[in-house]
DNA sequence: ATAAAATGTTAGGATACCCAAACAATTATT
DNA sequence: AATAATTGTTTGGGTATCCTAACATTTTAT
C-alpha cells in the first residue's frame, strides 16, 4: 500500500489518525471486549459521522471488524498493531510520570509529542535536560546508564 | 480560524505539516538567509509541486513571504511560530541523545515522536524506566528532581 | 546569445480526514 | 406494541496533502 495523497505518514503504513482510533478501540475492546462507534467518538473526540467513517475504513484495511449497528471488535492484525502503540504511548507516558509530569498532562502529550507538547512537558524536559548537565549524581547516574547500553 | 476537515491538528492553529514545513524554512532560513523551493523539498522529502503549493498555502496565511520563482523568506509571524517549534525539537532531541539515543535518530525521531519513533529509542526509554525504578542513584537523583519542581 | 540543464509552477487527480444535516435502525419507555 | 430517545449511517461539502506530467522560467554551459 503506497499511501498516495496522506500527510503526515512518513515511516509506518497507518495514518498517525488510524493509529490513534486503533489505540483506543483496544482500550475498549480490552475493558469490555468489543466497541461502539459512539464511545469511539467520544474518545476520539470526533463525530459520529467521522468516527463511522474511519470505521468502514479501518474494516476496509482488514484491521476492525466491523458490521452495520454492530460490535467493533480488533482484527489479529488490528489488535497486533494497537498493542504496539499502546506499548509506544506507555512508555512515553511513563516517562514523562517519571520527569514530573502530571499524569493527566503526560496522558495527553504521549499521544502527540512535538506538536501539541505541552508547556508544562516542555518545561519539564527543559529542567531535566539542565539538571542533567549540571548535577553530578544525575550525570553520574546517567552516564552509568549510557554506558550500560551496549 | 476553525480548521475544518484537517487531521491530526487538536490545540495548535496549524496543522503538523505546516510546522514542519516552517521549521524547515527556519532551518534554512538562519543559515543563508533565505530558501528555495527545491532545497525545502529536500529537506521535507517532498515533491516540487508539493512544496510549491505548501509555501504557497503558507504564504496566503501570512506565514511566508513568497513570490514566483524568488526567494522564500519566513514572515515576523512564521518567524516566531517556527522558533517555537524549533525550541520543542532542540528539547526533546536533546533529551534523546542524553538517554544514549544516536543523535542521527534522535534528530529524526524529535520530529515524530509517538507514531515514527524508532525501536532503537524505544529500547533506550524502556531501559531508562527500568533503570529509574531499580538503580537506586538514579531513583534518588530523579526524585531529587521531581523534588525541586514546585 | 542560445541551447541545455535545473528549478519552479500549474493542472489534473487521489486519499484521508472532518463536519452537519437528513435518514435509518436499535433500544428504552410508557 | 407504539412512541420516544439514542445510536449509527449516508449524503453532501470542505480542506489539507500528496503525486505525476506538462509547461514555464531561470540559470548554466557552450
Amino acid at each position: 500500500m503506497k499511501n498516495t495523497g496522506n500527510p503526515n505518514t512518513k515511516g509506518s503504513e497507518l495514518t498517525e489518525t488510524t493509529e490513534n482510533y486503533l489505540k483506543r478501540i483496544f482500550w475498549l475492546t480490552s475493558s469490555k471486549g468489543y466497541a461502539r462507534i459512539s464511545e469511539i467518538a467520544k474518545l476520539m473526540g470526533r463525530s459520529l459521522s467521522s468516527t463511522t467513517e474511519a470505521v468502514q475504513r479501518m474494516a476496509s484495511m482488514g484491521l476492525v471488524n466491523y458490521t452495520k449497528y454492530g460490535k467493533i471488535t480488533l482484527t489479529d492484525e488490528g489488535k497486533k498493531i494497537a498493542e504496539e502503540v499502546n506499548t509506544t504511548y506507555m512508555v512515553l507516558s511513563d516517562l514523562l510520570v517519571l520527569l514530573g509530569v502530571p499524569s493527566e498532562i503526560a496522558i495527553e502529550d504521549a499521544c502527540s509529542m512535538e506538536h501539541q507538547i505541552s508547556a508544562t512537558t516542555l518545561d519539564r524536559l527543559k529542567r531535566f535536560i539542565r539538571k542533567a548537565e549540571t548535577d553530578p549524581k544525575l550525570k553520574e547516574a546517567l552516564k552509568e546508564f549510557t554506558n550500560g547500553l551496549k
